[in-house]
DNA sequence: ATCACGCTATCAAAGCTTTTATATCTATAA
DNA sequence: TTATAGATATAAAAGCTTTGATAGCGTGAT
């Protein structure tokens, strides 16, 4: 308990996060979608075809947590699995045209927190916070 | 889609906070406490008999995420949980012998992380970074 | 050809979180 | 005194996440 508030550093970091969570939360449900569905439609229309435990490491998660948002968003009509030619173990999965048109939708709200976020600083400023972000997960 | 990689900056205050709740995980853990119980403990041992709700508000998390919290370290013995005198709505919660215990232990560990977070830095470099988080925050 | 290793998918258990909705009690105002 | 507002607790539904465990399919080394 010698530390004075817990953390100082890693508070901000975190109240940061917490922030920024919570505003692209309310900016994608304009779209009918969480922040993880918008995160691997975002990276399935990077790479279409793309398995789910591909998918799961380009968003850092686990294939588990993956394979629960991927359940969601098929109920919802918004993607579509089929397995694969040869590699039966293996399921492709596509966006439907309408996860293209919610993907759509919700990618023009965050980008809208994200500018706001990119106008508050100078791009020196902008260098220098990821710079040091950087070190913050390096250190760890 | 006019932004190149989803937003640069967001990413990079998300990986940061990923990565110190992975470790922070990792370090209560030892205690076998989770980072919400652990913080609820650490909120409880400074504020003695605190109803759930203002635990809730402490810790930035609805009161229905808190009870579920209270429910688990109940459960486990880490806290004890009584009507108050008057306001018979409300129940004091207080830390078990045991309780106090776990949060030692867990507190121990995770100042661990945050030295290792602080020593990577120069005084002005913390300055300067809790500051740029702090702008980061206000611009959402 | 066979066996082990790695990748894929999935189930189950345990936890955290949010939104929505109820019910009760306290305190203050009409 | 009654009514309203504020605070507390709890329940249910829906989602995300992790760890642990099971099982099938391919590739490469032996």
């Amino acid at each position: 308990m010698d530390m004075p508030v817990e953390e100082r550093l890693g508070l901000a970091v975190k109240r940061a996060e917490q922030r920024l969570m919570a505003a692209k939360h309310a900016a994608v449900k304009t779209a009918g979608l969480t922040v993880p569905q918008y995160a691997a439609l975002l990276a399935l229309a990077a790479n279409p075809g793309i398995s789910a435990a591909a998918l799961a490491r380009e968003c850092l998660v686990t294939p588990q947590a993956m394979t629960v948002v991927l359940k969601n968003l098929l109920e919802h009509g918004l993607i579509e699995r089929a397995p694969h030619q040869w590699h039966r173990t293996m399921l492709e999965t596509h966006l439907t045209d309408a996860g293209r048109e919610a993907l759509h939708t919700a990618d023009a709200a965050a980008v809208v927190i994200e500018r706001r976020i990119a106008d508050a600083f100078s791009p020196d400023e902008r260098d220098s916070l990821r710079d040091l972000l950087d070190r913050f997960t390096q250190a760890i």
